[in-house]
DNA sequence: CGGTTCGATGTAACCGGTTACATGGTCGCC
DNA sequence: GGCGACCATGTAACCGGTTACATCGAACCG
């Protein structure tokens, strides 16, 4: 490996005067560049980032810390989070902590003075794990679980809201019994969720003990949700899923039973991850506006790495994307076009 | 920042044996590891990973430029890589550079010194720079671009076999005029695939001007080359799309046009991403066995790096996935299963 | 013509770790 | 008791860059 030693040794020089003239600093005359960059040149140097950023005192790279990286909702995240890191010129340094807590606070470990700062997800932790694992002097914004520790930077949506939003809607569109299959019992997004759907139910229909069945975010558990309702023979007319995943699980178990979704029963997600709109019928979601979540959350970031320091949560209100799987064809006319509704159908973006 | 001097000093002894105590070298006395340990924990000290793999002359973590991140291909590449990485303990360095093959020299030039190795998917730079931008002594395997480069690692998948063998299913289920949406001009898979189609349909049907429309992997490429062959009233019963995104905004179009995609129209995809099994009808496509090229990969560069050298191409083979796009509802019961179908709806995983 | 200034270049310290080698103490063995 | 072996620990060099400071020469000025 050809280092700067080398380049200066080839062009007569101070490694000194080699750096300079690589870095383009002042007060290097224009022979001596040029004497540098050839040596450069045909050496076949390349600079040592490593090395650089030791001195530098900065990487140009933010690490992240994520949960997992299958399927939509990930990769959606990450697609916001490098538009706004290339824009900036950093390159992204991913960890995935395999659903591990355990793994999450090595992982963050294992990025000191690799990164300049730290975008976390890491909705089942325990706060307090949290906030130890984050080591100060290293800048961190916390993705989607805004009360995660006092003092921490943290970017989310707006879970509870969005599930209010959404069980109106469903109550809106005429549905009298709505299910709710829930995520995963310690996520915090998971929780806030099933609340929203909670208080939403009481309010509008004064049921107090609606039924919820768990699940765990994967397509599986929300297949298996639907069978059980099937087999239960519970009667419900309208199935909310905490994720989009599950209702996409819900809706091909009914599919297979024969049950028509979107006319003889209602179903809707939450996040509104790029397959939603693909599906038939079409997924009523929320959409938790990912890629915007991700490239907020890695402005905040930045802002932080350049010495501004606001370290307040901004949560971002999901918006209803009413599309056909709750669109009750039989229904009176009157319902399809109600206010609630933001997007029709189109793919946002 | 604790360094590792504030650790040693805190518990009176030389960095040396901080360093050993830290790193449970040998020939450190019990009573030695505790008492450092105690001071780190005390200081809350990191280590700082940067400085130590430019002593230990290695980084834990390897290099992936990818041109894109946008949509289900990357996602499934990205997460074979991840899960071959995390089992290693490595991390992953992620470099997007945006279509542009001038940023993915720079890519890789800034990720000297961060990485043991690296993955790099450029399907549209010339081999020449391709082989420029990679410097010797860093082990590097191409993805999905076989002949790049002759003596670099690389592992793909079989394009023109895959473009053959799905032209041949097309023309087993009865489909007489087949038009092919091409993917980017100088994109190597695409000229494949293209070619791969271009061979087939000569050999089966004798035609040696097939159609064949432009396009360039997007789904609004593909929702144009449909309305493209609707407008100009092109007599084709079946359209071969280079890759899944272009035969979704194919499908979409035609369904919009009342044109039902399975019986009045065949349409098939390439890649199989995950979408590919959730739209309606489901998309007859290609496995292109994403995750698997990608973990295969990564094994290959670890492998090298671990030093093994052995810098052969391999080459996975596609495999059909005959779903419901191309099921020809209206034709003979004799059709629906063809011995060239290996999954039968369902996902692969 | 001598002194000052200024700009180009070199020397060496430093970033935060690891580790070869030196040192000094303890133990066992003759 | 003296010798060597061995083991724990410290000292200092090193990884590959950057940069404060020293140095040196040229130009400029009175």
């Amino acid at each position: 490996m050809v280092t700067i030693r080398d380049v200066a040794r080839e062009a007569g020089v101070s490694v000194a005067s080699a750096s300079r003239a690589l870095n383009d600093h002042a007060n290097v005359t224009p022979e001596m560049r040029t004497q540098v960059r050839a040596s450069a040149a045909k050496l076949r140097y390349v600079p040592h980032s490593g090395a650089r950023s030791l001195t530098r005192q900065k990487c140009d790279s933010i690490g992240v810390v994520l949960p997992d990286l299958f399927g939509g909702y990930f990769s959606e995240l990450l697609r916001g989070i490098d538009r706004v890191a290339h824009a900036h010129g950093l390159q992204l340094l991913l960890s995935n902590m395999h659903g591990n807590p355990h793994e999450a606070t090595n992982a963050i470990r294992a990025m000191r003075g690799r990164v300049d700062g730290l975008l976390v997800m890491a909705p089942d932790v325990r706060r307090e794990r949290m906030f130890d694992a984050l080591f100060p002097g290293l800048p961190a914004v916390l993705l989607d679980c805004h009360d995660a520790a006092p003092g921490i930077a943290s970017v989310g949506i707006d879970n509870r809201g969005g599930a209010d939003t959404m069980t109106r809607h469903l109550v809106d569109r005429g549905y009298q019994r709505i299910a709710f299959v829930a995520g995963p019992r310690n996520n915090c997004d998971s929780i806030e969720r099933l609340a929203g759907f909670r208080a939403a139910i009481a309010d509008t229909t004064g049921e107090r003990s609606p039924i919820i069945i768990p699940g765990d975010y994967s397509e599986g558990s929300g297949a298996e949700a639907a069978r059980l309702l099937i087999t239960g023979r519970l009667e419900v007319d309208a199935i909310f899923c905490a994720n989009d995943m599950m209702a996409l699980g819900c809706c091909s178990v009914l599919a297979d039973a024969g049950i028509k979704v979107g006319s003889d029963i209602g179903v809707a997600g939450f996040d509104d991850i790029p397959v939603a709109h693909y599906v038939a019928p079409s997924l009523t979601t929320m959409n938790a506006r990912i890629a915007e979540l991700g490239a907020g959350a890695a402005e905040r970031l930045i802002a932080m790495i350049g010495g501004q320091s606001d370290p307040l949560s901004t949560i971002l209100s999901p918006l209803l994307v009413a599309r056909d799987s709750t669109r009750r064809e039989h229904a009176p006319t009157s319902f399809t076009d109600q206010p609630t509704t933001i997007f029709e159908k189109g793919m946002p973006t």
